[in-house]
DNA sequence: GTGGTCTAGACCACT
DNA sequence: GTGGTCTAGACCACC
């Protein structure tokens, strides 16, 4: 199975950090192995209709978090060494961002339930997607 | 048990989003009932070590929020609880607070059967936090 | 037509409140289209002669209301017009909102008479203003 | 008919802003004759049963805007002269207002007519109140 | 260039 | 004492 990206214009989430999020998602849940080569920034560029500038953003920042690194001149491979953070680092960190969604989720009249169940069918959804750039609305502001 | 807020430095939720979130979270969970007095924004930013202004921006968007009301001259109390947002903002705010926390635990490597269960164990027990200022790696922010 | 803000120091009504007032004004008149820029947050400081801040919050406000988004990097721009609010919190911001504008018109020396008629007229023409700073009569506010 | 006041305890208007709006409106719409009488402090207070320094901040603010006067051992008597304002001024501050107004109401989604309407009701309550003590919900916070 | 956040310090109105 | 507003200046991430 091939890399598949989508990205979505339109939406609030700037275009360079979907493609990060998404890169990132296929690293983690194995679908991009290590060493593993990553479609080049023009190639990826082409296919999303997108800036080849951002692509290259999205690609520098997942050089600087140590998911993939640069070959100069051969191209972007997923890094063996993903873990920048320590295990306590990490856990502090996604602490924060748990209490975050609790917080706004029982802000906003939400169950428990609810939001368990929201995050479980979202983080499925990252999981599956299909490379196309679906329109939101109107195109890109 | 009085109100206890930490805050972490260096992380990439901001200082006064961590304030709101946590005092949504006292609210929410019970350990802040409806009327109770809040610490005031000089004596909760002295506690914190963090600017006055800063704790002023927590508490404004709390109060916009409908969680908290200012009662200029008294002090900011905890405001009886009432649904302000429409269905549809409501679905809205829901699905960028969880895509934002998917990502982040994404980026940090969790799978997606860990970031839902970190999320399941919160929304039942919300733990109990200690008033202090931990620093994560160091600089102003 | 481009958008033009007028805002008077030494108002009662706070500057930051003035600019939200004006925006809010102009975009559902419809003299700002949807997805149409506004200007520069410090663009905007510039030509009023105040402080950036000022005018970041009155941005903030706004976005936080649904009228306009923040495109970090790119600008603010008007966004397309939802419903925030629930049917409860949309009549309580009504009456307060009532109530500011009654009791400011009696303090003035309005009869009852007069203050419905300069609704009613404003109502129909949102008239157009200029952009300028008038001192209504010194200090800083 | 003898001066009637109204507070409401729980309210986002502060008691003593109340006190100032009604008198107001009791003198602006001729309920309160020009060198009539006020009752004292310490009487209003006890009708309304709140604290006397709250009427006389109340008194104060009234002294300070015009629109009575204080006669030392004798009591507070209604201004003979109350427009503190230009006209222009007096116009300038209520565009202001009704500025401000129309925009809250536009944006909530409100009609022209029903922003009007909303006003005009308002205005007449202000006309009949009666002297009580009517408390929203809980007693005073 | 853009907006976002934080700090520092000031003055105000209100209780 | 309280919160509310404004100014000044800084550093950051993003495009």
């Amino acid at each position: 199975m091939p890399l598949t990206i989508t990205i979505q214009t339109g939406s609030s989430v700037s275009i360079y950090k979907q493609v990060v999020d998404q890169v990132c998602a296929a690293v983690l849940s194995g679908r991009l192995l290590e060493d593993e080569a990553l479609p080049s920034v023009r190639v990826l560029a082409e296919q999303l209709v997108v800036n080849p500038n951002t692509i290259s953003r999205a690609y520098s920042e997942l050089v600087r978090e140590g998911v993939i690194e640069a070959h100069p001149g051969r191209g972007m491979f997923v890094s063996r060494h993903r873990q920048i953070y320590s295990g306590a680092e990490r856990a502090r960190r996604m602490e924060l961002a748990v209490t975050s969604l609790v917080s706004e989720g029982f802000m906003l009249g939400f169950t428990p339930e609810q939001i368990v169940e929201a995050v479980a069918v979202r983080t499925k959804a990252h999981g599956s997607t299909k490379l196309s750039r679906s329109t939101a609305k109107g195109g890109a502001r």
